[in-house]
This record gives C-alpha cells, structure tokens and sequence, in this order.
RNA sequence: CGGAGUGUAGUGUAACGGUAGCAUUCGUGCUUUGGGAGCAUGCGAUCCGGGUUCGAAUCCCGGCACUCCGACCA
C-alpha cells in the first residue's frame, strides 16, 4: 500500500473528548473513527487489524472442528421469551426495534436464542453429536455507559462459539479443546504472557465460568493471580476461593485487567426452554447439553493498544499488525533514493510481504512521527544518507533497536521477523 | 440510572451583553529536506429551537450531543 493513496490522515494531537488511551491513539493514526459514544468506525488501517485478530480466532477454532456460519443481527422475539430474556427486566442491554407492520424484534446482543433455535432442525439423534458452531459478527449492546474507547461500546465485533453435545462427559472433552484454542489465540496475538485463565462467578449450571484476563493497568476488572501456572481468581470469587484452584498456591497477587475472554458452561439452560432435543441410542429424549465461548476481537484490539502502545504512538505485534514493514522514504525527489523505495516495494509485494510505503512528499520529522504513531513493527528508512552504506538499517518499532541488512539478506531477515 | 461538567473553523483554544480573535490543519507561491521547518497569501466556526434585550458565543428556558465519577456489565 502506497501511504500516499491510503485515504487516512494521522493527527498530531488526539481528541479533547476521546480520553481512554486506545481510542486516542487509534483515532490519531487513523485507525478508527468516533461515530457516537461508544460507537467506532473501523478504517482501512484499523480494519486489517481488526481482520487479523478475527482470522487468528477463526482458524483456531476451525482447529478445534467448529463451523463458522453467520446469525443475524435482527433477531426473533419470540425465542427470547421462551427462554425468558427478552424483558428489559431481566436483560438490560436490549436495543429493540419495530418492523413496520409492529412486530417488535431485537438487535442481537448474544445469539444463544436465535442458534438453538437453528439447530432444533439439525439435531435429531445422538448421531448428529457432538457438534459446535462459531461466528465472527458485531453485537449491539445498550450499555448505559459507553466508556474506554473500543473497550466497552455498544456495538463491537464479536466471536461467539456454542457448542452442542450429548452430556456433560462430552462436554468437559470439547471444553478442554476450547481451553487449548484459546491459550493459542492469545499466545498468537503477542498477548499471551500476560493473559491468565481466570475463574469468575459461572451460570445456572456450573459453579464457576472462565474468563481469560489480560493485565492492563486500565483494565475494568480486578483479579487475583498465581503466577506459578497463570491462573487468576476474578475479584468477585475472592471471598470463596483463596488459594489457586490449579497448583493450591495461596501467594495470590492483585492485579488490574481486561476480560478478553469468557468460556462457559451452558448445559440445558437454553435447550431445555426452547426445545433443543435428542433421541439416544436407547431411544429416549435428551436435552442438548451446550457450551458458550466468547472472544472480543474489537475489545482485543483496544487491549493491545493499552499494553504495547508507548509515548510516541502504537505499537503492534507482527500477527496483527496492518502491515509488517514500513518503507519510510526521505527525500523523494533523489532519484536514487526513490528508485530504491520504489524497487524495494515491488520486490515485497512480490513475495508476499505486506508494507506500507510512505511515498509522500513530506519532511523526515512528519514521516517519522507518523510511522512510529502508526506502529509497523519493522522501519525501513531509505534515504541518500543511508544509500551509501551500501546496508539497509531496519528499526523494531517496539524496542527502537535497529539492524543492519545486506540487500541480498534482506528479505530473509524480514520473513523470518515475527 | 444517580451525580458533576462541557458544547466556538477539521483540531486545540480566546472574546465584559457591543467588529467572532489566535494557533494548527488545509489551498496557493517561494525557500527548505534524517524527527511534525520558514516566509507570504487565501479558505474555514459560535450544537439545535425558543425567550430576554436596541443588540446574545455570552443571560434564561427546552432539546440534543459529548466527557467524567458512581451504580451496572451474560
């Protein structure tokens, strides 16, 4: 992508009403933009990003066997009756609509409901178990209070997985295949090593749910961490669980954090209201024993904004990053200097790399500024100056520690950059 | 949902009830070219609706929006 034709601007200060750091940052590169409170925009820089944390999901959990279909995001009220949750009362988040006619339908905030409801026609007999489905897709939430940034919103992307079993026996089995997907997801995304495997108040049918907690000091959740095995006790369980549930390590430590994750029980909570059944070998009625499994992409993607990001702008991963290298031309009237940002471009895009050119007609400061607010991982400067070394000096975006390339080592270095 | 605050060019800010100013961005020209450079010149704004007043960005009422604190957050 050539930067003179990418369609963004960057700011060079942020917004006097955006104060949660990822929000700022991520309008100032041009990443997202701010419709409502709460309510973002995805743009081209913002969208690769976005994209990429998705695809790392959707690969694990195809991984895992799962299906990716799409739900809609207008939703049938009647299901939501049967399992009691389509009053405000009992669930407040609704956004609720009327179709010209007056039927009143929903926004889709979770899709529980709408799936079982599917699957009523594609579960009959204990043969058609286990099964699971998962989609990517964006949730409307009426939070009475928008806040940090892409964090919390009232519409954000979503990746929901069910999963629809014979019994609890095999449930745990899939459950435990989630476990591992999810540990992947976010060792895959740079955020692994600080992400814990958290036990939070559950639902109806089992004791505890999990969440997945990734440390940011401007995290909304509290939890409590062993850091022998990286398992965490959210605050809510304190009073019940005092030592780690894993290890019976009781040096627990108090630590800010960001639920990017929560896997849970559902067991027939859902089947049982709206009719979920199968028929066993023996020939008898079995409700649908279920499983949920949520990932944010969105409030991923503010969360790694909070952590990595520094200073003088974003810093991103390689795995999620818009681009992996940044060619940063100085002074694009030497003809020099062009021919080889032009021919170094040519051969990455050739061979698959994905860069960011900074073609434009610009000062050195402004395009520094730029590419360190933007946070490619890798800067290639090319420059008059930096021609007659005969190497080309690539800078880490996220440590500032530069590498000196030979041009026929070039693209070896930068594929095996990760 | 309770409490507090704020709405002025794209952005950030100023203006006692009396000419809407400054900076930056943007356009043009010249100079400059390794960390948001300089000179000249130009474009661009009072959230919406009422009211008070000779006169409202300013005061009053209503609405809308945004921010913060708290409560809430499968």
């Amino acid at each position: 992508m050539r930067q003179s034709m990418l369609l963004t601007k960057t700011r060079k200060e942020g917004l006097k009403d955006e104060v949660s750091k990822n929000a700022n940052l991520l309008i100032r590169a041009g990443f997202i933009n701010k419709e409502m409170a709460g309510v973002y925009s995805y743009l081209p820089l913002g969208l690769r990003t976005l994209n990429k944390i998705s695809n790392i999901a959707r690969e694990e959990m195809n991984k895992i066997g799962s299906q990716e279909l799409l739900l809609t995001a207008l939703q049938d009220k009647e299901p939501w009756v049967k399992s009691g949750r389509w009053s405000d009362d009992v669930y407040d988040i609704w956004f609720k609509t009327k179709l010209k006619n007056g039927t009143e339908i929903g926004l889709g905030s979770t899709h529980e409901e709408p799936l079982v409801t599917l699957m009523k026609n594609h579960i009959r007999s204990y043969k058609d178990l286990p099964v699971s489905a998962y989609q990517i897709q964006t949730k409307f939430r009426n939070e009475v209070r928008a806040k940090a940034g892409i964090m919390r919103g009232r519409e954000f992307l979503m990746k929901d997985m069910y999963s629809f079993s014979k019994d609890e026996k095999e449930h745990e089995i899939f459950y435990e295949k989630a476990k591992v997907a999810y540990s992947h997801i976010f060792k895959r995304l740079g955020i692994g090593d600080r992400t814990y495997f958290t036990y939070a108040l559950g639902g109806t049918f089992s004791k505890y749910s999990h969440e997945y907690q990734t440390l940011a000091i401007n995290g909304e959740d509290t939890i409590y961490c062993c850091d022998e095995c990286m398992v965490a006790i959210n605050k809510e369980l304190i009073d019940e669980i005092k030592e780690c549930p894993s290890c019976k390590n009781k040096k627990l430590i108090e630590r800010k954090s960001v639920e990017v994750g929560n896997i849970f029980k559902l067991g027939i909570k859902y089947s049982e209201p709206l009719g979920l059944i199968y028929i066993d070998e023996k020939g008898a009625k079995k409700f649908v024993f279920m499983g949920c499994y949520g990932f944010g992409p969105s409030r991923t993607m503010g969360t790694i904004t909070e952590i990595l990001s520094d200073e003088k702008g974003l810093v991103w991963p390689v795995s999620v990053a818009p681009f992996k290298v940044h060619i940063v031309e100085i002074s694009s009237e030497n003809k020099k200097v062009r021919e080889t940002s032009e021919k170094l471009y040519d051969i990455f895009t050739k061979n698959g790399v994905e860069v960011l050119y900074d073609d434009r007609d610009a000062r050195a400061g402004e395009k520094f500024n730029d590419s360190d607010l933007i946070g490619i991982p890798l800067r290639i400067v090319i420059s008059e100056k930096g021609l007659e070394k005969g190497e080309f000096e690539i800078k880490q975006r996220i440590d500032g520690k530069v590498f000196n390339i030979k041009e026929k080592e070039l693209m070896d270095f930068v594929n095996k950059y990760n």
